[in-house]
DNA sequence: AAGCGAACCTGGCTGC
DNA sequence: TGCAGCCAGGTTCGCT
């Protein structure tokens, strides 16, 4: 579950089992996901007060006593789910009619809260990690990351100026983690589709000749904040099988406009077009062609 | 330099 | 029922 509403989800979701409590144990059972876990990775857990659990465009970043910080990033399927530790196991699970997936059960932390988070990944292009804090922001991750689109910096203004001169597609632009970190498919779509804007069109159109923005810059940078805080309301996107920390899912996908709405009519009062679905650099790009420009 | 396709993995769905 | 083919929320590498 992948973007950054669903990060921040999870991080809601994590971050009363986690902060303040100590990891008692790590079950880390295998030796790899995206990446290789470092081998010491254990070692350097156990023992550990987590004091906050942070996010970073879709980085989770658990800070420790020790000055590590846990980095977490769930890929494409990576879920967390919270469990009890101590009783249960036993019987009561019995009655829930569905049997947990725990085929891809890659990591499991045990709290001293007696809780456990387990992480479920079934493709493993999510990956955990180790880095000191001192030196977290000039680590190569995170040192050509763009802006955080719900921090203060993302305005009409920023837009023109990062987009300035560029031909690529609005959607690729978007996409680019160096210049806006947290965005993904589903709500750039979404996004384009609030901001009446084309995905094809080239982002340097949203620069005027004396470099400020366009009232489309404007708008655009508006949208990406309202979408993306409706999602974070609604507990992200639920697609396929995946739910949050406790289980339940997130609901914002009834509410796609243009996402996975192939041949579906558009919302848009007034516009009778319909929903198409094309490819953008190898992804699925769905949007309005009578509405979008 | 930018931009595109491929690769990394597994699983679910569609259509023959 | 079986199986091939396509698709999936991300990121990075390597080739024009």
């Amino acid at each position: 579950m992948p973007e950054l509403p669903e990060v921040e989800t999870v991080r809601n979701g994590l971050a009363p089992v986690m902060e303040g409590d100590v990891i008692t144990r790590v079950e880390q059972r295998r030796p790899d996901l995206r990446f290789p876990f470092p081998d010491d990775f254990r070692t350097r857990l156990e023992g550990q007060t987590v004091a906050t659990l942070g996010r970073r465009a879709k980085y989770l970043l658990a800070d420790l006593a020790s000055g590590d910080v846990l980095v977490m990033h769930l890929g494409m399927s990576g879920s967390f789910r919270v469990e009890e530790d101590a009783a249960s196991e036993t019987p009561g699970d019995f009655h829930h009619p569905k049997t947990k997936n725990t085929k891809h059960d890659h990591v499991v932390l045990h709290f001293s809260n007696g809780k456990r988070i387990v992480y479920n990944d079934p493709r493993r292009f999510g990956f955990m990690t180790l880095i000191p804090r001192a030196t977290l922001d000039a680590h190569a991750m995170f040192s050509k990351l763009g802006i955080e689109p719900l921090g203060n910096r993302l305005d009409g203004t920023f837009l023109s100026s990062a987009f300035a001169n560029k031909k690529t597609p609005l959607k690729a632009a978007l996409l680019d983690q160096g210049i806006i970190a947290g965005l993904g498919n589903i709500y750039v779509c979404e996004a384009l589709w609030r901001a009446g804007l084309s995905p094809k069109r080239a982002a340097g159109t949203l620069t005027r000749k004396d470099g400020r923005p366009t009232a489309r810059a404007e708008t655009l940078a508006q949208v990406i904040r309202d979408v993306l805080n409706d999602a974070i309301k609604a507990g992200g996107s639920t697609l396929r099988d995946h739910a949050q920390t406790d289980g339940s899912l997130g609901y914002f996908q009834h509410t796609f406009a243009v996402y996975d709405q192939e041949h579906e009519p558009c919302h848009r009062d007034g516009c009778r077009g319909i929903i198409e679905r094309m490819t953008q650099s190898g992804r699925s790009t769905f949007h309005c062609p009578q509405c979008q420009h």
